[in-house]
DNA sequence: CGTTACCCCTGGAGGC
DNA sequence: TGCCTCCAGGGGTAAC
């Protein structure tokens, strides 16, 4: 579900509720998420302090420190397709009624952050030690796109020795995070550049353009408080619909806003691709 | 190495 | 009402 501007938005929801804050108690009710949670990791987490939580592509990472604020370890949070953190303050009576899919609560002081995920394909893993950067999900993780480093130039360079679709090429973690279905699409469209088009067959001029939409794209989003269409849950509990009006995303049918052809969903690689033939080439 | 298909899982929507 | 199929924001893994 989320892509990197919800989890950047979750991010920024929680920060200012847990950072420096005491876990008095983990909680986990299903262990079972992608990776099975580690039957130790409540005895991690309790009595230690949320030092920091930054993020890495789609990964949320809160730095965890032990109780004389010496850091601890690393814990590592993925919501993949559907789900999302809901902050319960203290005295909620809906802490002590978890729903179906609330597998996780870490309890504060000021109150419980919660986990829900119905898909169960997110990841919730203890790390050791100061260096998150070594974890293998992470040290193989991509380029963040939203850094100066991120530019026409180091796309082309990425792009050019890539055959398949430059849709699917954008999606890959591995090559740059945080670029899921939604944003995919809708990158590709404000570049005027087709889903199908075999990534090392666009010039120089037009992965300038498509690192500019990838990004404007994204900021719009995260400013837009993250893009949710169905069950994503802003940290705070309330819904998130953020935008709402994408350009071509679940538009199939519908008539281009800039040119008034008629939008076209494709499948690639089992996913839905959206755009328009006519503006996009 | 790069590409593709498949898989993990639940729930909502729509057809019959 | 029920049952069926298809679809959904991700990504790791295996096989070619």
């Amino acid at each position: 579900m989320p892509e990197l501007p919800e989890v950047e938005v979750a991010r920024r929801g929680i920060l200012p509720l847990v950072q420096g804050a005491a876990i008095r108690e983990a909680t986990v009710r299903v262990p079972r998420l992608r990776h099975a949670i580690d039957a130790d990791l409540p005895q991690q987490l309790g009595g230690r302090t949320v030092i920091d939580v930054v993020r890495r592509g789609k990964y949320l990472l809160l730095a965890i420190g032990a109780n004389d604020g010496t850091p601890a370890g690393w814990l590592l949070l993925h919501l993949g397709m559907s789900g999302s953190l809901r902050w319960l303050a203290a005295g909620d009576p809906g802490i002590g009624r978890p729903g179906r899919h609330d597998h996780v609560d870490l309890t504060f002081a000021d109150g419980t952050l919660r986990l829900n995920d119905p898909r169960r394909f997110g990841t919730l893993l203890w790390h050791p030690g100061n260096d998150v950067a070594a974890h293998p999900l992470i040290a193989t993780l991509g380029i963040e796109p939203l850094t100066d480093a991120f530019d026409g130039r180091w796309l082309h360079a990425a792009l050019r020795r890539r055959s398949a679709p430059v849709k699917g090429v954008l999606m890959d973690s591995h090559t740059v995070v945080g670029v899921g279905n939604i944003y995919a699409s809708e990158s590709l469209f404000r570049a005027g550049v087709s889903p199908l088009r075999a990534a090392n067959r666009i010039g120089p001029a037009r992965c300038d353009r498509l690192a500019e939409a990838i990004k404007t794209t994204l900021a719009d989003a995260i400013a837009a408080g993250g893009s949710s269409i169905r069950d994503y849950v802003h940290a705070d509990g309330g819904s998130g619909c953020f935008q709402v009006d994408c350009a071509v995303y679940e538009r199939a049918g519908a008539d281009c806003r800039r040119c008034g052809a008629t939008i076209r969903a494709v499948r690639q690689s089992g996913r839905s691709t959206y755009y328009c033939p006519a503006c996009q080439r």
